[in-house]
DNA sequence: TTGAAAGCGGTACCAA
DNA sequence: TTGGTACCGCTTTCAA
């Protein structure tokens, strides 16, 4: 059974206030009273029940996360930072993973009363957030999900086109005449490919799609024949998995990076860095969306729904 | 404000006993005072709170999960497979990382009443668990944290040396001659290899050690000249990323897998399948773990503390 | 069938 | 400086 502020109470003769007062640092007991109670408590081994204490207040230290079921190495790494900067601050994760509205339903059930808010960090577009949502009192973050049409909750927008327009802008200065877009339709990233070819001669070089079902190594890898077979001189990879599959291909069939073909990728993945050739690619701006998450956590608070959009530009780094 | 039971109970002009019943699907109400209580509930739209009943059962669906600071992929693909487990289960991982005693006293602190059983992923060897733990009345899993003695938790073991020498023995028997060991002291990845030295005919081959400081892609790019110029035809890497880096080297210098030398790298990350060529690997027995860990937390419920060891066998696995 | 009431373990107001 | 007590919201016993 477990130490409670009443057996402390009783076992040294005082009352459950007395108690609450010591072991909280208040001011208000006597010297003797206090040093007899800190004593117990210290025999007895007093640990305090959170659980208790947050139904009391109405608050605890805990934000829900919901996370895509299959994550990219650099979705990881940016909830580690976020994990880390949580905890900086007192908080920590409940984790849960994105899934259908039922479940999503149920498990923010489960999780009233012990999160009050609940960052996304994926959503499923088919999903109208305000009507599954609504009838829940946690506080919701959006993190770079998309186009959410929601009037209620929090939504942080990562605007990856300036990123890819610099990307694609520095492929043409380099002389390429056909670059190929890889991958499934995002419609960010593909608006940001498109915005780059206004912007930069869109007369002198030529663009094509190239779909792929998934957007993993193997995606990247079986691909590759079409992207060799159009004839592209560079190919713009919607994620670093599906680069580093292609990379594979070009490996095995001697085809030479970047005097053949030059390619980039998107995410960032760290093994990335260590491809063989490194992989040049758009990074996500990890820290800085962790920042603003964690801004407003601290300083509103979210005491109050409040609605609100950031958006948090990136840049194109190369390795 | 909250919808609670109270508050429906006043609305529909019943107790909070009849409420209670009603929503918990429970009979020994009217049927007139249920479909009044169910269309009221649902007006308000009443969510309950978690908290208060967990508080009020001594029990809840979190479980704590502690991380090490930087996970390889394998290491967070475990984790990823191991909340999907937790979630079929109906249950959700609370994540923390694991720090000094001092702040990770601190931490279950806050998670007292809130979880009842804590995973440890990574434990620092340097810590007495024993002691740190001692007065908590959580209980406790390590999961694959190398020597931990400790007589009052739940202690799952992998032993690793079986995948490390059937790798070695294969090194051997494909002609090897000088097979070296890099990447820093891990007792049982060390011991494994020397075992295996002694399984394999310990005279006709020689072996190398090679440490480094870390166990990261650059770390095995930056020991690549120490292992090229100690002349050894194989090398066994203590982690994928250190095995990684040395690719990238291998690369750059032309020199050539496995002719010239063969690689063995532990951990079995993704990205290793898309390395070029494809990395060899001792895998993680992802799977059993977690089973095991379920089943832990699913049958024995943990309302008693107890003392037990598990080991799970690895394989090699070649891709 | 119904509901009053006693908890779970802290917190903090208020009166002594 | 003390300590009694109501309360957070839910569960469940027990008596009506």
């Amino acid at each position: 059974m477990a130490v409670t502020l009443k057996k402390i109470a009783e076992a040294s003769g005082t009352s459950v206030r007395s108690v609450n007062r010591v072991l909280k640092g208040q001011s208000g007991v006597g010297a003797e009273k206090r040093a007899a109670i800190v004593q117990i408590a210290k025999e007895l081994g007093y640990v305090p029940n959170i659980a208790a204490r947050n139904l009391r207040l109405r608050q605890s230290n805990f934000v829900g996360i919901i996370v895509p079921l299959k994550q990219s190495e650099a979705q990881q790494r940016r909830l580690a930072d976020l994990q880390a900067r949580l905890e900086a601050e007192g908080m920590f994760p409940l984790m849960g993973s994105l899934r259908e509205p039922e479940q999503l339903k149920q498990m923010l059930r489960e999780w009233t009363g012990i999160v009050s808010t609940v960052i996304f960090c994926a959503w499923d577009s088919r999903i109208d957030s305000e009507s599954l949502l609504n009838g829940f009192s946690q506080h919701y973050i959006f993190v770079d999900c998309g186009n959410i049409s929601n009037q209620r909750d929090i939504i942080i927008t990562v605007d990856r086109q300036a990123g890819i327009r610099q990307g694609v802008a520095q492929l043409a200065q380099s002389g390429r005449q056909r670059i190929a877009y890889c991958g499934y339709n995002m419609p960010d990233r593909i608006s940001g490919f498109n915005s780059a070819f206004e912007e930069v001669s869109p007369d002198k070089i030529g663009k094509i799609f190239i779909t792929t079902e998934q957007i993993d190594f193997a995606d990247g890898y079986n691909a590759a024949p079409e992207i060799m077979t159009s004839r592209v001189d560079a190919v713009f990879f919607i994620t670093d998995r599906l680069a580093l599959g292609f990379l594979k291909y070009a490996y095995e069939h001697k085809i030479r990076i970047p005097e053949d073909i030059a390619v980039i990728g998107f995410d960032d993945d760290q093994p990335g860095h260590y491809s063989c050739p490194a992989l040049s690619s758009v990074a996500h701006p990890i820290s800085e969306i962790n920042e603003k998450i964690i801004e407003i956590l601290v300083t509103k608070n979210l005491t109050t729904k409040e609605f609100s959009y950031e958006t948090i530009y990136n840049q194109r780094e190369s390795s």
